[in-house]
RNA sequence: GGAGAUGUGGCAGAGUGGUCUAUUGCGUCUGAUUCGAAAUCAGAAGUCCGUGAAAGCGGUCCGGGGGUUCGACUCCCUCCAUCUCCGCCA
């Protein structure tokens, strides 16, 4: 949610910011509805002060036994007319906070200006795609082969996008989890958290999936509970309507949960496989951070899940997102991906965002820096998601007779298997 | 799932329809005293909205929402959370 502020004294960088996004935004209805807002709050503030005037009179009267007949009248009067006043207000209010929520965020001046992922930049690649002459199995090839992963029987249980990990291919999964979550606390200083997997909708509200994106979440209707899309939810929404102690900032939590996509606008696309799915694992970096700091702490968190992928020894890219393919409540993202070699293409395994006060203002959590109250600056990226990892792992380093060679990091998770070779016919 | 109890400021804890501008204690901050500190004394302090250049002024907030009333921390309804007991269960 931006500050309602900007949209009395700055709607011109409300409206620059949304036309660089690109989003449509009634924006001069919000306007006047804020201004007819604020003339009845003024007008309630003044018959309500008049109210309490009146009942304090009547109060006095009735101590010292006089007749308080003719105040009574008027605070009745004042009364019926703050009552219709006050349903006029929590209209306007009602309509107008529910536009708001739908609004996105601005974008950071340093993002660049573009219409869609193509205009996205490249900021920085590490490592090098294999020569031309080595030709990769396709990863469903290679898990088939090594029998690591069942998407026939998941689609059997559940439905398509559901997989089953198993074996080897379970435990090398669990095995990257494992390292990701140690690595952040060992090395990156955050707090591991285990999250419930299913909030409340204040909380999806809170993170901006709702209004919004309902289509996309899975919904437990009896419960009114949402199945979490990303443990960015829970994890940010731990500290909703908190006053944190701005001594502690920045707070920075790691959390493994499994993810629920329904992915209801994307049918079609990238269906095989692992490249989308309805249900995957990943571990989530969440940071709080004072507003002045918060674009020092987005640079942080890119850097911590690059780490992870250096450590796998994956040919990755990063992306600096222009304002046309931000994310509804980024303000600035940049996002990570590593190559397939054998899709040939480059796949999106991290998501580092900085929503400055968006998701803040939302869930109402907040610092009180150099003795001002205000909101703090929330951020998050991906550290990673397991299948796009999993796909270039199995496409990126299997050996001369069809197997597949285990990154160090993730040997001792994997009770010291090097190599992961195919069943023997 | 059933029965009961509780929810008040940073914390503890009074307040059962109008002198509540929420008693009191602890903690916090400022000042006095002191070479400095402790102790002591005096004072201050919250949130949010509006208005204003500012000081200030008005409103709001006693778990959330709704109701009764001229007036609600106080009465009623409802939801949520916590605690105790019972039942069921990984």
């Amino acid at each position: 949610m931006l500050d309602p502020r900007l949209y009395r004294e700055e709607v011109d960088k409300i409206r620059h910011g949304l036309e660089r996004r690109g989003a449509k935004v009634d924006l001069d209805a919000m306007v006047n509805m804020d201004i007819e807002k604020r003339k009845i709050n003024l007008r309630l503030d003044q018959l309500k002060s008049e109210r309490n005037t009146a009942t304090e009179n009547i109060a006095k009267l009735k101590r010292s036994g006089q007749d308080a007949q003719a105040d009574i009248e008027k605070t009745r009067t004042l009364g019926d007319e703050i009552k219709a006043q006050q349903e006029r207000f929590d209209d306007l209010e009602g309509r107008f906070k529910a536009m708001a929520l739908l609004v996105p965020n601005l974008p950071h001046p340093s993002v660049p200006d573009g219409r869609s992922s193509a205009d996205n930049k490249v900021v920085k690649e590490w490592g090098q795609k294999p020569a031309a002459a080595a030709k990769p199995k396709h990863h469903l090839d290679v898990g088939k082969d090594l029998g690591l992963f069942d998407f026939e029987r998941g689609a059997k249980i559940t439905g398509s996008g559901f997989p089953i990990h198993t074996g080897l291919g379970a435990r090398l999964e669990r095995a990257m989890l494992n390292f990701f979550l140690d690595f952040h606390v060992a090395n990156h200083g955050f707090t591991e958290i285990s999250p419930p997997f299913v909030v409340n909708r204040a909380s999806m509200i809170g993170t901006g999936q709702l209004p919004k994106f309902a289509e996309d979440m899975y919904h437990c209707a009896e419960d009114d509970l949402y199945l979490i899309p990303t443990a960015e939810v829970p994890v940010t929404n731990m500290h909703g309507n908190e006053v944190l102690d701005a001594a502690s900032l920045p707070l920075s939590y790691a959390a493994y949960s499994a993810c629920f996509r329904r992915e209801a606008g994307s049918w079609g696309k990238d269906t095989r496989g692992f490249l989308r799915l309805h249900q995957f694992n990943k571990v989530e970096m969440v940071m709080f951070s004072e507003p002045a700091k918060s674009y020092e702490a987005h640079e942080y968190l890119r850097a911590c899940a690059e780490t992870l992928l250096q450590k796998l020894g994956l040919h990755y890219r990063v992306l600096e997102l222009c304002t046309g393919d931000l994310g509804f409540g980024a303000a600035k993202c940049y996002d990570l991906e590593v190559f397939a070699p054998a899709e040939e293409r480059w796949l999106e395994v991290s998501s580092v965002s900085n929503f400055e006060e968006f998701q803040a203002r939302r869930a109402n959590i907040r610092a009180k820096i150099d003795g001002k109250m205000q909101f703090i600056h929330t951020l998050n990226g991906s550290g990673l998601a397991t299948p796009r990892v999993l796909v270039a792992l199995l496409e990126s380093h299997q050996t001369a007779d069809g197997g597949l060679r285990i990154p160090e990091v993730l040997q001792p998770y994997m009770g010291g298997v090097t190599e992961i070779k195919p069943k023997k016919k």
